[in-house]
RNA sequence: GCCCCGAUAGCUCAGCCGGAUAGAGCGUCCGCCUCCUAAGCGGAAGGUCAGAGGUUCGAAUCCUCUUCGGGGCGCCA
């Protein structure tokens, strides 16, 4: 509806142009809105008023010279000159109807546009470190990620969900003893298990695992030097990790070193997959870092930026000129002791999505990633790629609270709320609809208190209550006899309350909202129309009764209900939350 | 020191590309079920949009500075 009264104005505006001889460097964009106050019509703009002053005219008068160039429309009912130069148009009211007939034709559809041109899209997110479970900041990116894919989707991108498992590295190495450690308490061996080390319950768990099945024989080496290290630690944590580390490779052998590594890593991503499953996310693919080193995409990455002399060595270390593309300062991709970095996994990474044949890579990041940002698009840039074609979305944390008090949370230290934890307590459409219905790029305090009490407070259950309701009704409409009938074009004319004006037009926002949420990469967007939506249809359904005896207004309140049911379930559905038939 | 995010009703937050009288929920107070689900609805009270400048016909919205919060700046990932 919007952009067909868009087209009329660009049309008006032209015409304008033509007659008048004005610069073409002047911006004609209509500035279409949909109005606040209903005594404004439906749409205005403020075309007038912004040409005003370039064209020298009063602002009325050239409103009024505008307006009488509008073509003729069966949309528009009437174009007032209002305030100080707004163009206010009333839409036909028959155009609602048509709207309203439209989606329920269109069903799961409406909504839907081709706006995104089967642009290809690689959306990754979430992408947590497989060192243990996924907490409740993951639980943000997971819903924030695939809420915004359903939306490109819908909006006609092309769009592949990715998780990028940081299963290379130290971490993995932190993980891998920690399990270790385990395991040899679970044979028996009385040893201080370090701070430093994973402290959460799953460790012990697949260290228990292992012992079942491996016995004693991932321990068979001599020990003493190990012992020695816990007994008498060095200050530094990270210290003591390293020098355990380089102990238990060297007893184990790279073989039974992996074995280790490889049940823990399986575990841990077993345990995040499934969470994420259950909470209706579900990645078209799990990128494996180590895959690009064991692929040889790290190395040829680095050979290419070396080709192209974008790389140098200074103290030991081998640096890639960042600095070249507006980085702050050049960064290490090779260290001293010749290990790559996380750095140069990612070149290679981004590089690599560009050869599968994505347009956009668009990545969900934490905000700590900020500083991190300027020196992937180097890269990418550095690869000959062009630097917009990576867009990244930094979501801000989301604290925990327990009541009045900060939750802390460190993964290291096994203390945190999982995100599982909070699916039980709260369930995964609360959690989800929670989660979105923020802003990505403002801090979320998440009050467990309040989740757990489940009071009206969460507004998933007014939206959800919306839906069941429709669906009660028209239970009971065939309960008492009435025929699903469906509404002619005169029978929806009955649709004459300003409760049901206000919910035809919110019907036919939809599209917009969508459209909006979209360019603004922003699900919240459809969080907060499915609320005021809801909200209306409560008020509505509260002042009129739908189950009427007169068969016209009936059909057409049946109609308008079915409509905003649909409108809900196709929202709802595009943020992951379930739309039942009755609560 | 540099960078990112924020400050809107007692609390939690919406507020689109700058637009007409700044909204909602919770809480408080007063009402509405012999009637399609009261997980609902109606009404009342509640505001220096952190502060100060600036741009503009017009600023909660854009720019600058200040104050106060949250976070980040590694040969970690």
């Amino acid at each position: 509806m919007r952009a067909q009264i868009d087209q009329l104005l660009s049309e008006t505006l032209a015409r304008y142009a033509a007659e008048h001889g004005v610069d073409e460097s002047i911006d004609l964009n209509p500035q279409l809105e949909r109005t606040r106050d209903p005594k404004h019509g439906d749409f205005t703009t403020n075309i007038a008023l912004r040409l005003a002053k370039p064209l020298g005219r009063p602002p009325r008068e050239l409103a009024a010279e505008l307006s009488e160039r509008i073509p003729e429309s069966k949309l528009i009912a009437a174009v007032d000159v209002a305030g100080p130069g707004f163009i206010n148009l009333t839409v036909a009211a028959d155009a609602y109807l048509r709207q309203l007939s439209d989606l329920i034709e269109a069903g799961e559809t409406y909504g839907r546009s081709e706006w995104g041109a089967n642009r290809r899209v690689i959306v990754e997110y979430v992408s947590a470190n497989p060192t243990g479970p996924l907490h409740v900041g993951h639980g943000r990116h997971a819903a924030y990620g695939a809420s915004l894919s359903n939306i490109l989707r819908a909006t006609g991108h092309d769009v592949h969900e990715e998780y990028y498992v940081n299963d290379a590295g130290r971490q993995m190495d932190i993980l891998t003893v920690s399990v270790w450690l385990r395991y040899l308490q679970a044979l028996g061996e009385d040893i201080e298990f370090p701070q430093a080390a994973y402290q959460g319950e799953y460790v012990g768990r697949i260290a228990r695992e292992l012992h079942a099945q491996w016995e004693d024989r991932l321990a068979r080496f001599d020990r003493t030097s190990l012992l020695k290290i816990l007994t008498d630690p060095p200050d530094s944590g990270d210290v003591l990790l390293d020098r355990i580390i380089a102990a238990v490779r060297y007893g184990l052998g790279d073989t039974g070193f992996s074995v280790i590594s490889n049940a823990a890593r399986y575990a841990v991503l077993d345990d995040i997959r499934e969470d994420l499953d259950e909470f209706g996310v579900r990645p078209d693919n799990w990128y494996s870092e180590r895959s690009l080193t064991d692929g040889g995409a790290l190395e040829r990455a680095l050979q290419r930026l070396n080709e192209r002399d974008r790389l140098y060595v200074r103290d030991g270390a081998v640096w890639f000129k960042a600095t070249e593309y507006g980085d702050e300062k050049d960064r290490v991709v090779v260290r001293e002791n010749g290990a790559t970095t996380y750095f140069a996994s990612d070149i290679a990474y981004h590089y690599e999505k560009r050869t599968r044949g994505f347009d956009l890579l668009l990545d969900i990041l934490g905000a700590d990633h900020h500083g991190y940002v300027p020196r992937v698009r180097a890269g990418l840039q550095a690869m000959g790629e062009p630097g917009d074609s990576l867009e990244v979305r930094l979501v801000q944390f989301a604290t925990l609270y327990r009541g009045k008090e900060k939750v802390q949370m460190s993964t290291r230290a096994g203390e945190f709320v999982t995100l599982r934890q909070l699916r039980e307590e709260v369930g995964n459409d609360a959690a989800r609809f929670f989660y979105v219905s923020r802003s990505y790029d403002q801090h979320l305090d998440f009050d467990l208190e309040l989740a757990k009490a489940q009071s009206n407070d969460n507004p998933v259950y007014y939206v959800q209550y919306a839906h069941a309701r429709v669906a009660s009704l028209l239970k009971k409409m065939v309960s008492e006899g009435f025929s699903l009938t469906p509404a002619s074009r005169s029978d929806l004319r009955c649709l004459t309350e300003p409760a049901e004006k206000e919910l035809l037009v919110s019907l036919s926002r939809y599209p917009e909202v969508i459209h909006l949420a979209a360019t603004n990469r922003a699900p919240t967007h459809v969080a907060q129309f499915l609320r005021t939506l809801a909200a209306s249809f409560h008020s509505c359904y509260n002042a009129h009764r739908v189950l009427v005896s007169d068969d016209s207004l009936r059909n057409a309140r049946v109609a308008l209900a079915r409509g905003v049911q649909q409108v809900l379930r196709n929202g709802l559905t595009l943020l992951g939350v379930s739309a039942p038939e009755s609560m």
